[in-house]
DNA sequence: TTACTATATAAGAATGATTCTTGTTCAGCA
DNA sequence: TGCTGAACAAGAATCATTCTTATATAGTAA
């Protein structure tokens, strides 16, 4: 899926903590590490306990320290939600998803169609437009077929 | 912008509430109207605070059940978001948002080709997808404004 | 109207997610 | 190899939300 090995992806983590003065430390390796080994769209705490083998020491809020700074300088995403724990997505490449309103499953799928949806001319001419993209709700296959047979 | 007077829709809400076996409350009331004169997506607390005035002693824990209770049933809409306060949308009509990443406002649009966008095959086969929405987000023009003239 | 009962409320305790404070450790560099 | 600011662990604090319980009241039947 992701388009880059995660050696690549590594590489590139070291290179833009340097040029950003960021110190690369054991912990924040393990956590881009656990991360980009995630299609789930973690939460904090998800990533807490993938790293927690490797790190037993490591306080909760360094993983939440680290993914917040991991956010703002775009090593990850936050997913869009409904006010439950934030979300993360190692998937930088433009994307949309898929929300089960059941289990909180979160799929993802690429769209070109979607990718390309031209920005209304009200928001084109007076505000600032980063992103544009398309969330699809519902139930997902595995909580349909509970349903069917209990 | 509202389709419907606050009248009808009050009158509409008394009858979803008797269809639905709920009390009438005082409180019910006030928090339904403070919603459907909002146009600004209001938290929890934004709506506790509109509603103060008329009901010094009304408890914050009722304005999170009863909102709670609108959304289940229909009358309200939980806006999506990044794992912060919960926000709610009284417009149940088919809309979309522009999000500011800087301020939080949250501004809707209408847009007929996005309301139409076809479900992708995968989801369309194996899940039941029940809303379709895009999600604009970037800086809105007061906040634009903000950082060229300070 | 009145009395009854299930539902709804207020108050405050409890919980879950997240952030803050502080003393300690360590990565990057001389 | 030693310095120093950045990063960390631990636990307290905060914020949003939910739960518990005792009280009040909306809807209804007499
Ligand atoms: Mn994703
Ligand atoms: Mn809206
Ligand atoms: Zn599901
Ligand atoms: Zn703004």
């Amino acid at each position: 899926m992701m388009s880059k090995t995660s050696k690549e992806l590594l590489e590139q983590f070291r290179i833009q903590c340097k040029a950003r003065g960021l110190s690369i430390t054991p912990q924040r390796t393990a956590i881009y590490e656990a991360l980009i080994g995630s299609e789930d769209h973690p939460r904090t705490e998800d990533i807490y306990n993938r790293v927690k083998a490797a790190f037993p020491d490591m306080s909760i809020d360094t993983v939440y320290r680290t993914l917040c700074l991991f956010a703002e300088i775009g090593f990850v995403r936050l997913v869009e939600g409904y006010g439950e724990a934030k979300r993360y997505d190692p998937d930088m490449e433009c994307h949309h998803h898929f929300r089960c309103m059941r289990c909180g499953r979160i799929l993802d799928f690429k769209e070109p169609r979607f990718d390309a949806l031209e920005v209304p001319q009200q928001f084109k001419q007076t505000c600032a437009v980063s992103s544009i993209k398309v969330v699809l709700e519902g139930v997902c296959e595995q909580c349909l077929q509970k349903s069917v047979e209990p």
